[in-house]
DNA sequence: GTACATTTAATGTATGTACATATATTTGCA
DNA sequence: TGCAAATATATGTACATACATTAAATGTAC
């Protein structure tokens, strides 16, 4: 497969500048690379800000977490944690109770169902390889230098 | 403002390469600009889908644009064009009819009320500046090949 | 020219985001 | 103490995506 410049994909001749490309690029390549984790979440049954939510709950495991942590690791600070965890709660993945010390407060644990799961799909990721497997290390440094600038 | 890098703004520090810091970066960025660019348009009572469908329908006018063709050209290739074009006949922005040779396809044209609205974005946005203007024109290449290489 | 496949668009359902508002609880301060 | 402000979470509404299905029109093969 050749490779397709954005100008070529969208059809578009005409950017204002490079960074104006740019910026139609990034929000194209994000795009992309959403459509091809969720196709290896699809199997699983769960969506991508299901599966940020159970690994960040892994990672406090067995600490509670609360909605208000869960919302602050969120790479998407607006996504709406109440209700993706209604999601989590009826699949059995995630547990939800008041805490006892602040009644306001509700202490989220993940399930045993959910941590084996995350087990098998980090097995799966790993076959996958969803990593960005066409950049060399120093393209991949670059990379995240130049993303970091855009939003400093 | 300090230069924030991806591992700060999410607290995660363990990525298992570089390509994954990549890829996370990738989706963060991608958010930070949507945020932006929604500020943007929410004076003007448009979404990022409706504002590219119009764009897309002012570069075709006066010749009709189809809902495939809509489809083609838009960034995201499995938005709902038919629900995008609900919203802008309701506000009178686009128009929708049968396709006289082809009675499965629906002609859509930009109204002048599009065209207008499109003009009035079109200063504010130039205001705004909402380009990467951070990046040297350099670095913005090298961004775009970067990301034209990850699709590749 | 009828039967079947393909194309074009719309619709149904589940999920999620964006944003405003509501509700319960706790905190702080007069 | 009592009451307003702050905090933690949930809910309502509009919009959009993801994916499957439907309906109508058209193309094609026999």
């Amino acid at each position: 497969m050749k490779l397709m410049r954005i100008e070529d994909e969208i059809q578009q001749k005409a950017f204002k500048s490079e960074g104006h490309k740019a910026q139609i690029n990034i929000l194209y390549t994000a795009n992309y690379l959403g459509v091809k984790q969720a196709a290896v979440f699809k199997p699983f049954g769960i969506t991508l800000p299901q599966f940020n939510v159970l690994r960040i709950l892994r990672g406090q495991h067995p600490t509670p977490a609360t909605v208000n942590l869960l919302m602050e690791r969120m790479l998407d600070k607006t996504s709406n944690v109440s209700r993706i965890m209604d999601k989590l709660v009826v699949k059995g993945l995630a547990t939800r109770k008041q805490c006892p010390n602040d009644r306001r407060s509700v202490d989220i644990l993940i399930t045993d169902a959910g941590l084996e799961l995350l087990k098998k799909m980090d097995v799966a990721m790993e076959k996958q390889e969803i990593g960005l497997n066409n950049l060399t290390e120093k393209e991949a440094q670059e990379l995240n230098r130049l993303l970091d600038k855009i939003r400093d």
